[in-house]
DNA sequence: TTTTGTCTACCACGATCGTGGTACTGGCCA
DNA sequence: TGGCCAGTACCACGATCGTGGTAGACAAAA
């Protein structure tokens, strides 16, 4: 076992304090070794590339692009590519859309370092790792109804304090229409009206801020 | 100068990777050391306390108490105390209150390493220090008008989608007198409904999800 | 091909909200 | 003591929202 060679990990992301908490973590165990990192979601893609890592912990967040969007765009050349995304926040429908996109871990920022060194090996040798907390998170949303891109768009305009009117214009579409949208979201959050929906939204990340 | 002792520097963070990261980057420098980290705002109180550190980092989102809660603890007791809070969030009410409560120094975790290294040097030598980002970010909002803990509590009742009634009940006032907080609180956020008032208010962080 | 889902659109009615007044109380500060 | 502010309360009117229908177009899936 001794003659293995170490876990070569990537990490990906735009805190560097939080690279750097990383990069110790991970170098300092022996199966392992921090090969690379980057902060950007172009750098991740293009050191992928050059690197093939093991193992990339990919945060959620990044400042170019959503890390799902450097997730799938890695996996469209490497399927095998073994990615955990990192997020501070417990947005269940990025839960989803990642587990979906095929990543193989999903953590959360403040879980304990030995959790993610945990994660590390179990998702190279080959296994899918969600921690408890994040596992309950996901079925406790199993039945939740979707948004679609429209309606998603449309919530994201009622956030801003626009009144169906001027959501209509902004998206050309009728006053009728919004209302429609605006109904199908209530009833898909459980929201009894436009403030909750927003707030719910915002809760569960499918809108930000 | 070689002989002056170094800062001694405390942490406090409940995530533990960033945690690491800032313990790595402060032991690396030759003129500070970190002597302690906390995870929560009990720990923190103590641990200052018994380490009487030069400059501590403290993050403004702890799982017991707000960061801001244990600057004032801290603070009542060691008013010369050299505190730097850190946040991932761009609140800048909360910054307000931290430099009313006397915070010697605001940071962003997404800032380079290099920028705290600074912070703790300038606040160590008794200077107070705000990055450009954040200090522009205080003038945009230093004509805001702030609002009361009244009108905060109807925004948060706003947020989970209670109607005016229904928040007329919980508050134990009458209908007529939440719709005038509700006009106030719009006018003091340049509002045009209880929505936009409410993503306004999470942005600034007057309320949390 | 049929079905399903999404987006679009319209209408009408009641509920709720936002606006612009006025006004009394109690606490704090000059 | 007088002024200011926060909080309370009321009213009336127009604007906006939410609900409950129905329905056509189009694309994707079964």
């Amino acid at each position: 076992m001794s003659g293995k060679s170490p876990i070569r990990v990537f990490s990906v992301d735009d805190h560097p304090l939080l690279r750097e908490g990383i990069a110790a973590l991970v170098n300092s165990q022996p199966d392992m070794v921090l090969i690379a990192q980057g902060a950007t979601g172009a750098e991740a893609i293009q050191l992928f590339k050059e690197q093939l890592p093991d193992v990339t912990l990919l945060d959620l967040r990044l400042p170019d692009m959503s890390g799902i969007d450097v997730l799938i765009a890695i996996r469209s050349q490497f399927p095998d590519a073994r990615i955990i995304m990192l997020t501070t926040f417990e947005g269940d429908v990025e839960v989803h859309r990642a587990l979906q996109a095929g990543a193989r871990g999903y953590l959360l920022k403040n879980m304990p370092p030995t959790e993610l060194l945990e994660v590390i090996r179990q998702v190279h040798a080959g296994k899918k790792r969600i921690p408890p907390e994040i596992a309950s998170q996901l079925l406790e949303h199993m039945s939740d109804e979707v948004l679609t891109e429209r309606e998603i768009e449309v919530l994201r305009e009622v956030a801003d304090g626009n009144r169906n009117r001027e959501i209509a214009e902004r998206l050309f579409i009728s006053e009728e229409t919004v209302k429609v949208h605006i109904k199908h979201i209530m009833e898909k959050l459980g929201a009894s009206d436009r403030t909750q929906a927003v707030s719910i939204g915002l809760r569960r990340g499918i809108i930000q801020l």
